[in-house]
DNA sequence: AGCACGCCGACT
DNA sequence: GTCGGCGTGCTC
């Protein structure tokens, strides 16, 4: 269009163009987003949502996202200019902006923050610096005095293009260099420069074919034969390749060609005939971009049935979406809640648009990965914490390209570049860990995802066997709408639930070590029959803490108010909370007695002395500490699922998404210390929890037992999970929860303000405290109160809780005052180097 | 978050 | 006398 009507004008004038600005979102923990000019020639291709390269400060080249382009020259300073442009269509989306700008609001935190967490690091580039030879300067006329370390790095640069910092301190093997550079600069020997580093590389494969010279023209390939008969190897090779890739058939197979590997399979062909090969130009050797998650998978349409039971929850989920955005599928483990979630999946597909499945950390496993897999073949995208991060914007890049239309991830893809959702599910969606606790963006991305498909006009659907209190009162409102499913799947039965009493078998001396007769007895009797049994203990290590018999000294973190941990495996004391630690001291260093003792057990311990008193079983442990490795984590499922190990001890992690057959037993080793946690949420988390790990035994035919031992076994908890009793437990706590002022009645907020000094520490929040009374009212404001650990990393804690009653807070209003007092707090001279942490709905 | 500027201790 | 510690403030 402007094309034919420009055709009889001249050229506008340059001075006619328009001068843009555009403000842009640093990877920084800023209050506010910055504006840059944009270069003429560059109006075309700064569009809101790409990435482009800005100078930040004197020296550092950041890049950043383009969140809003305008005419408005800045006042009160002069905007530098824009330097790059590095993508040629955004890679944020515009809903996708709108929901970091709600999360920001929401949580508290800045733009910037919530940019650092969504990007993944491949797609975030930063400069580096590094030095070069001086342009003016050459070593071997101009005659410097230089040190020793000096004529080491020029010498270095003489063979080196350019030196970064990290490798001028290989270089001078860790010994500080900075003197160095700084006199190489004085001298004008040297210039620091800054580089900016694209860290995304595509996947590349070496490929070959046979020259175009050759395959245009009938008879060249025979006169190569004949000409290659003196060369048998290179022959073989040629052979092998037309083998491979048949050209006399269809001469534009040869364009593909084949990768350089597979033809060097062949064990008596060699690489350097191939070389000889290109050098001859009969082959060449090309490059092609490849993707890390193959595209050959075809979906398998496996006929999945599903149960009478699961299409009548699918229906009454689809019935119920007519009228609701969100539906709350409660369904009893084992109920088969993933084939209803793959039904549904497939009919939003249907109507076009993108699927978004949540699932935390510990559910999301190769288990379930394999079996979308099968259903949705290429279309099928992966976002999990273990996968690098080429794989990581891999997935993002593919989101935006269309090419994954299914998404099965972990908490933080909720910042994935969706642009038309047709569902969401959250999976789970009682999981205390879709809410992130450090650093910010301290989100919970149940709430994200439920105003992500807010924003894009979706439909949620949450899942979960034990549903959080706030999901459930949403369903209770009617808010929500709620399908339930009570039925396990084909014949399995709900465990059965004994409650073992630890005081009495101590009285009876049936105690050995921390198992009770009775539940070594269900193991071996399990092993007998060639079952497993899975066994679950909270707490990592093999002892949360030792202690001096002779002076009860007790060993404590340098930095974090807390005991030390006992890992035997490597004979240390380790802080859980800052990670410091020690070797095991032989004897006490307080009194110097050779009698220290460990106190209370973890896992380690668990293991340790099952193998002890069950010399035939195969023990395998699975928490924090044996699942670091990369792959260690599937190497433990699947010696047990093969049945290599019999008996998996664990924590967390052991409860969470695994299904194995053969498990007929389960055993919690110690229930008292989950329900005593002094917390509001503790009976919710600790009925989620003895649900969930009961939920491991017994699938398919064999009923599977369920042993619990604790010192209180009248605790009512212990009732409601055995009769399987959800409601009863929603009812008690519903009913605290509204007397005591807490969640879903209102929205908390938590301010931990941390200092180094103890009293600043504590004056602070006191002045914090006193201030937002003034402003938000005394009953919604708590404390401050010294936090049960009271100093983490050397930073003593205060906190501060605000309650804000649902039904009549103006929620934005009250945060700005928040905002507000916490920006005040920081402007008393006093103050000045307090750290005050927001955390809004705090788990 | 970096990085620069600025004011007080232990060292060539 | 200086090198260097980290406390404070700024970055379009």
């Amino acid at each position: 269009m402007s094309e034919l009507l420009n055709f009889n004008y001249p050229p506008e004038p340059a001075t006619d163009r328009v001068t843009l600005f555009a403000d842009v979102i640093l990877p920084l923990p800023l209050p506010k987003l910055y504006t840059y000019r944009i270069p003429f020639e560059m109006n075309d291709e700064v569009m809101v949502g790409v990435r482009v390269i800005v100078q930040f400060g004197g020296k550092r080249v950041l890049s950043c996202i383009v969140a809003d382009i305008h005419e408005n020259a800045p006042a009160d300073y002069q905007a530098k200019y824009i330097l790059d442009v590095l993508d040629d269509k955004p890679i944020v989306t515009a809903p996708q902006l709108k929901l970091f700008k709600w999360i920001a609001d929401y949580y508290m935190c800045t733009l910037g923050e919530v940019i650092n967490a969504a990007l993944p690091a491949a797609l975030k580039l930063s400069s580096e610096s590094r030095i070069q030879l001086h342009p003016h300067y050459n070593p071997e006329e101009d005659e410097l005095i230089l040190a020793a370390q000096e004529e080491k790095i020029i010498f270095a640069l003489q063979n080196n293009q350019a030196l970064t910092f990290t490798e001028v301190s290989t270089l001078l093997q860790g010994k500080p260099y900075h003197k160095y550079i700084k006199s190489l600069i004085q001298k004008e020997a040297i210039i620091i420069f800054e580089q900016v580093s694209e860290k995304f590389s595509p996947k590349v494969v070496k490929k070959v074919r046979l020259t175009e010279h050759f395959v245009q023209e009938e008879g060249m390939l025979e006169e190569l034969f004949n000409q290659l008969t003196p060369q048998p190897k290179q022959l073989d090779v040629l052979l092998n390749y037309l083998q491979l890739v048949p050209v006399h058939q269809d001469i534009h197979l040869n364009y593909k060609g084949i990768e350089k590997g597979a033809l060097v399979n062949n064990p008596h062909l060699s690489a350097s005939s191939i070389n000889t090969l290109i050098k001859k130009g009969v082959l060449e050797q090309f490059d092609q971009v490849v993707s890390r998650f193959p595209m050959d998978k075809e979906p398998q349409q496996l006929p999945m049935a599903l149960s009478e039971h699961q299409l009548q929850a699918k229906d009454e989920i689809l019935g119920l979406f007519k009228e609701k955005d969100t539906v709350l599928l409660h369904g009893v483990t084992g109920s088969g809640k993933t084939e209803v979630y793959i039904d549904l999946i497939k009919h939003a597909l249907e109507g076009g648009g993108q699927v978004l499945y949540l699932l935390p950390e510990i559910a999301l496993t190769a288990q379930i990965v394999t079996r979308l897999m099968k259903v949705f073949g290429d279309k099928l995208g992966v976002y999990h914490s273990k996968f690098s991060d080429n794989e990581r914007a891999e997935v993002w890049q593919g989101i935006l390209a269309g090419r994954f239309q299914v998404v099965v991830g972990v908490r933080s893809s909720v910042f994935l570049p969706f642009h038309d959702l047709s569902l969401v599910i959250i999976d789970e969606e009682h999981e205390a860990s879709y809410k992130q606790y450090d650093p910010a963006p301290r989100y919970n991305a149940r709430e994200t995802a439920l105003v992500m498909a807010n924003l894009q006009g979706t439909k949620t659907l949450l899942g979960s066997a034990t549903p959080s209190i706030e999901s459930y009162y949403n369903c209770k409102t009617g808010r929500w709408g709620l399908v339930s499913m009570t039925k396990r799947f084909g014949q399995a039965q709900l465990p059965e639930i004994e409650l073992i009493n630890v005081r009495d078998e101590q009285h009876r001396k049936n105690m050995h070590s921390h198992f009770s007769g009775k539940l070594l007895g269900a193991i071996e009797a399990r092993l007998q029959r060639n079952e497993q049994v899975i066994l679950f203990q909270n707490r990592r290590g093999y002892a949360p803490f030792i202690s001096c018999d002779e002076c009860s000294w007790i060993p404590k973190c340098k930095f974090c108010a807390v005991s030390l941990s006992y890992h035997k495996y490597n004979n240390e004391l380790r802080c859980h909370y800052c990670g410091y630690h020690e070797r095991m001291p032989h004897d006490c260093p307080a009194c110097g007695a050779t009698s220290l003792k460990s106190m209370g057990f973890g896992t380690e311990k668990v293991e340790d002395e099952l193998k002890l008193m069950l010399p035939n079983a195969e023990v395998q442990r699975m928490d924090l500490d044996t699942t670091k490795k990369k792959n260690s984590y599937q190497q433990i499922i699947s010696d047990f699922e093969s049945g290599r190990t019999n008996v998996l001890v664990g924590t967390q992690m052991v409860t969470k998404g695994l299904d194995f057959e053969n498990v007929s037993l389960v055993g919690i080793l110690n229930a008292d210390t989950i329900i005593n946690f002094p917390d509001y949420r503790a009976h919710e988390r600790a009925y989620q929890l003895f649900v969930q790990v009961s939920g491991r035994a017994g699938r398919k035919s064999k009923p599977g037992a369920v042993l619990i031992q604790t010192r209180d076994p009248k605790q009512p908890i212990f009732t409601k999970v055995s009769n399987n009793d959800y409601q009863s437990l929603y009812d008690h706590e519903i009913e605290e929860r509204l007397r005591f002022g807490y969640p879903p009645f209102t929205r908390m907020i938590r301010l931990t303000v941390k200092h180094n000094d103890e009293p600043t520490a504590e004056n602070a929040a006191i002045v914090l405290a006193k201030d937002l009374t003034d402003r938000l009212g005394k009953p919604q404001v708590l404390g401050p109160e010294v936090p049960y650990i009271f100093k983490i990393r050397n930073l003593f804690l205060q906190e501060i809780h605000i309650k804000l009653p649902r039904e009549t807070t103006n929620l934005k209003a009250a945060k700005h005052q928040v905002a507000q007092a916490v920006f005040n707090l920081r402007l008393l001279p006093d103050f000045k180097s307090v750290r005050v942490v927001v955390d809004v709905d705090p788990m």
